[in-house]
DNA sequence: CGACTGAATGAACGCTTGTTTACCTGCGCG
DNA sequence: CGCGCAGGTAAACAAGCGTTCATTCAGTCG
């Protein structure tokens, strides 16, 4: 119920709106007029607020993901998995930084179904990290710093990539293209904390 | 205007409910009621609805900074004072996990003057661990990976405190004490980590 | 040309919101 | 003992909310 020009602006629009003000904060008649229309046009390209909300925090999930397996496939081993996936978080968090932001932050006002299908992107996500982690322990790449006998601890492995993945989504929050960081100079001071985080 | 026992029950049932909904999500009804009371009865206690989320608010970036410069100055090193500030959040954000979401979350919420507060002890916050990475750098304790030849980076500081400071209050997003971890482990395992990214 | 369609409109809907008001009540204290 | 008052109540308030609706209008196509 998307891809018309116009759905692709209103939620634009929604996305700067709920971005500074919080999406509950934001009303359907603020996002209209933010394109130069009224409250009622909205309904002929979504059904409610709730579902422009949901195509928002969706698509950036998707694309997240999308980004990270082209990435990760396209590495040889755990360290070069590990430094991809730090790139393309920290990518997308600096460059979609408004997206991003309600993505993480408004998922939790969606209804329990909708809910549920970004919570399960969000923990495929970081099952996939958790992986990268424990192979790279099993080939000795990492130390990851558990019980020293317990060789594959995956809870351990959970933790540290639940710590990086943290790390690399709130760039979201704070950073500012330039100031005084570039992206590119960020990726790369990112991937030098994983890396260290994860023992490498 | 707080410090009776209503005053501090209604609180705590707005912390609950802003933690589960957002803060502006939460009716006065729903603040009150949960506490056996009807709308109006909150006006006795708070200015407005605006003005209790901002004690709520307040009250937890206070005391985390109490109980940083508490430990902090208990400390003899950076190294020390490094694991005591991390202890600390790791503390506070999985103790009391509800409020210090709330706090971390919704105070872009409030009106610019109280926001601009909140920023401040936010900022101060960061730039006591800041000072702390770069003593420590400058005593060889710690390598924050910056420029080589550049000695004394702030900038590069900043950024490895923000990551740091990241990733602990994010605990407050998943934590639940004793799946799998206690607050205790959790602490010792964050310690580790923060470790190796100051490069310790 | 005339029928059909997608999209915008403005008015209205019913409901909820934060807040105010006028009134009531029970307890502690001079 | 009776008075004051902190703290409760129900009811009302205007404003604002998301959403619906009948209608209009501009293109497109056979």
């Amino acid at each position: 119920m998307t891809e018309t020009p116009a759905a692709r602006q209103l939620a634009a629009a929604a996305v700067d709106l709920f971005y500074r003000q919080g999406a509950k904060a934001t009303t359907v008649r603020e996002i209209t007029q933010a394109c130069g229309l009224t409250a009622g046009s909205l309904y002929n390209h979504f059904v409610s607020k709730e579902e422009l909300l949901y195509t928002v925090v969706r698509d950036m999930h998707l694309g997240l993901e999308r980004e990270v397996e082209r990435a990760q496939s396209a590495a040889p081993d755990p360290t070069g998995q590990l430094i991809a996936i730090v790139r393309v978080y920290v990518d997308q968090h600096a460059r979609h930084r408004k997206s991003s932001r309600v993505a993480n932050v408004e998922y939790t006002l969606l209804n329990a179904e909708r809910r549920a299908e970004i919570v399960d992107i969000r923990r495929r996500l970081r099952d996939r990290l958790t992986s990268v982690l424990l192979a790279g322990q099993a080939t000795g790449a990492f130390d990851l710093g558990g019980d020293a006998f317990d060789g594959a601890d995956r809870s351990t492995a959970t933790l540290v990539a639940t710590a990086i993945l943290d790390m690399c989504v709130h760039v979201s929050a704070w950073f500012h293209e330039g100031r005084p960081l570039s992206t590119a100079e960020l990726q790369e001071r990112y991937v030098l904390l994983a890396l260290r985080m994860a023992g490498s």
